[in-house]
DNA sequence: AAGGCGGGGCT
DNA sequence: AGCCCAGCCTT
């Protein structure tokens, strides 16, 4: 989705006096096909399964970090099939430090579920997106709006905290992702197929580029005008006490993590002793392993531990 | 509705 | 030293 479709698509403003939200659409489609970023899994040839792909490795890892590692994964597993046939530790380690590794676990269990059930095809409607393995809401609607061109109402994290100013007239939105706003996000939403298309892709990236969470560049905004949020004076984030950022230091996923560090960089089979070695406390790493092993993320083989075949 | 689950870069 | 990031899953 860049220039020239976007532009195609550009709306009138005709219907804007039986629906509310029409100045705001046009206003950011139109932005959108001046200022969006050139990413590959926007590409003309792009394809379903490079797209669900480029989802999940951005759910909760950002675009600069995904985009390479995104290269490399289409390049080595360019369809389903590949990445069905693929070692489980090759995957892991692909995957490499964009963090959360279930993702990977669950993406190729994906990939092995569509070659298994849908012909290696990505299948077609939330419904059927919804039920492969890491596909929650957000995924399933993103990949039927930019993978296959239907409407959907996408609705991210950059999504929420636009709605939440331009039409809500606050600072960010509540911390967990309430029914009230989906009921707002369906009704902002066009109903035509190239509509919903172009106003998910530019609303995200609104969001992302300009409306952003830490210091938003209202003077460059192409709604500032019309946004609830800046017209009442960009008043403070109400839910700011509740907000309580997970801790790192210390926690078992921090542990995790260097567990899965340390198996992906060995060849092989590691040694519990090396194992041990990442962190001081033995009964947290005990159970951070065993947790591992639970997600079928670590093997046990004898005394030794290594990345699932 | 809340909490677990990685990791890095920016303020 | 927090805060944030194209969330999902389980309880």
């Amino acid at each position: 989705m860049t220039g020239p479709a976007a532009r195609a698509a550009r709306p009138t403003t005709a219907a804007t006096a039986r629906d509310p939200h029409a100045d705001l659409r046009d206003a950011v489609g139109r932005w959108f096909g001046d200022t969006a970023r050139d990413l590959p899994w926007r590409a003309p040839d792009r394809t379903p399964w490079g797209v669900l792909v480029s989802e999940v490795m951005l759910q909760q890892t950002p675009v600069v970090r995904v985009e390479p590692a995104w290269r490399a994964w289409m390049e080595r597993w360019p369809e389903p099939a590949d990445l069905a046939a693929a070692s489980t530790a090759d995957v892991l380690r692909a995957w490499g430090r964009l963090g959360y590794p279930r993702r990977a676990l669950r993406l190729q269990e994906c990939a092995r579920t569509i070659v298994a059930r849908h012909d290696g095809v990505v299948p077609l409607g939330e419904e059927a997106l919804r039920a492969l393995p890491g596909v929650g809401e957000y995924t399933a609607a993103a990949v039927t709006a930019f993978a296959h061109a239907q409407r959907a109402v996408v609705v991210d994290t950059n999504v929420r905290r636009v709605l939440a100013r331009a039409v809500g007239g606050v600072a960010l939105p509540a911390p967990s992702y309430t029914a009230a706003e989906r009921a707002t996000a369906a009704a902002v939403a066009p109903t035509d197929d190239a509509g919903a298309v172009l106003w998910a892709a530019a609303s995200m990236e609104l969001g992302a580029l300009v409306c952003t969470a830490r210091s938003p560049r209202c003077g460059a905004c192409p709604v500032r005008d019309a946004c609830a949020w800046r017209r009442a004076g960009r008043p403070g984030d109400e839910h700011a006490a509740r907000r309580r950022t997970q801790a790192w230091a210390g926690t078992d996923r921090q542990v995790r993590g260097r567990v899965m560090a340390a198996l992906r960089e060995a060849p092989g089979p590691v040694a519990g002793d090396t194992v041990r070695a990442v962190w001081h406390d033995a009964a947290q790493l005990d159970r951070c392993v065993a947790s591992l092993v639970e997600d079928g993320l670590v093997e046990q083989v004898g005394g030794r531990y290594r990345l699932p075949d």
